[in-house]
DNA sequence: TCATTACGGATATACGGTATCCTTAAGGAT
DNA sequence: ATCCTTAAGGATACCGTATATCCGTAATGA
């Protein structure tokens, strides 16, 4: 079980998208030149974003993405579910259906809607992943950074940022 | 992101032997036919809980698995990590050091001893999703099924288990 | 001695993640 | 009006891992 390179390579984007201005569009030519990533595979998980709402691209010179609403309100959560998928990380296959002594009418009740007790305790623990994600914002990313970055870095990296615009 | 096959079986599996008597061996065979599941595949997650010391496995005649202690001192993470592997969910590739403007000091410092602000907020999720898995035993388990299942069929189920001892 | 069983290595297969390329359409600059 | 830049997304190739099976070995009890 394990998160892939493009959520951890969305996560970043997203936090360099949070320290821009609002209003300001970055391609992703320079997204993948800055976090040193491959340009066409990035783009697969910007659309993803894109198609979840949460940056939205135009086209065009001077065009990119950009963050649709304040970082405030964009969770980690919305970013892992939007290049992930939003399927449970455990997949009940309803092992119960195959018990050797199950009459047709038990065998029958193994649905959907009564989970097993295994599958509860595992999409319990389901929830408990999302519901840490969900707890942490953009902002509180910014601010983190802010204050592990230092100030020459961070002056840098708006630096290089504002070339390549 | 996705739990696979066996980590179901072996779950399952440990509530069948968690319900049997203590001193009890079931052969790999009874616990495949009881679930419907390829009996080779099977044996390799039993062979991952036995290293784990989740299980222990006796050989000849009447030998099979059994439980190494008892059902409220096994937790779900224990059964988990066995099959799947202790690695976190989330791998961090150390993106930062990709950085166009980092001076050698600063790359130098982004070194796992210093884990970078989005790794720290995921490796929190896993934090979550694992204590919430520690916190069910297979004691909690049975005691579930107990009530989940009808008595026909939790008695069904023990004869047919006693037959193929 | 023999049947049974765990154990682990070797192997074959299928699937999905990884990565690249290409075409299309749209927007801005000149 | 034309050209360049860019997002968008389809097609494809590659590779690694998950899936699954088979076999040989050793140990154990009948």
């Amino acid at each position: 079980m394990q998160l892939r390179g493009p959520v951890e390579w969305a996560l970043h984007c997203c936090a360099v998208l949070a320290g821009l201005a609002p209003d300001r569009y970055l391609p992703t030519r320079d997204l993948a030149d800055f976090h040193g990533v491959p340009k066409e595979y990035l783009s697969k998980a910007l659309q993803a974003l894109s198609q979840a709402g949460i940056v939205e691209g135009t086209l065009g010179p001077a065009g990119g993405y950009r963050l649709t609403r304040a970082p405030d309100r964009i969770t980690f959560l919305d970013v892992v579910e939007a290049v992930e998928g939003r399927a449970p990380t455990f997949v009940c296959t309803n092992i119960r259906r195959n018990f050797p002594c199950l009459t047709a009418t038990e065998k029958s009740q193994c649905t959907e809607a009564r989970p097993c007790a295994v599958a509860r305790v595992m999409w319990q623990a389901d929830r408990a992943w999302r519901d840490s994600l969900r707890s942490v914002r953009l902002s509180d990313l910014l601010k983190t950074l802010s204050t592990d970055l230092s100030p020459g870095l961070q002056r840098r990296a708006a630096a290089w940022l504002d070339e390549h615009s």
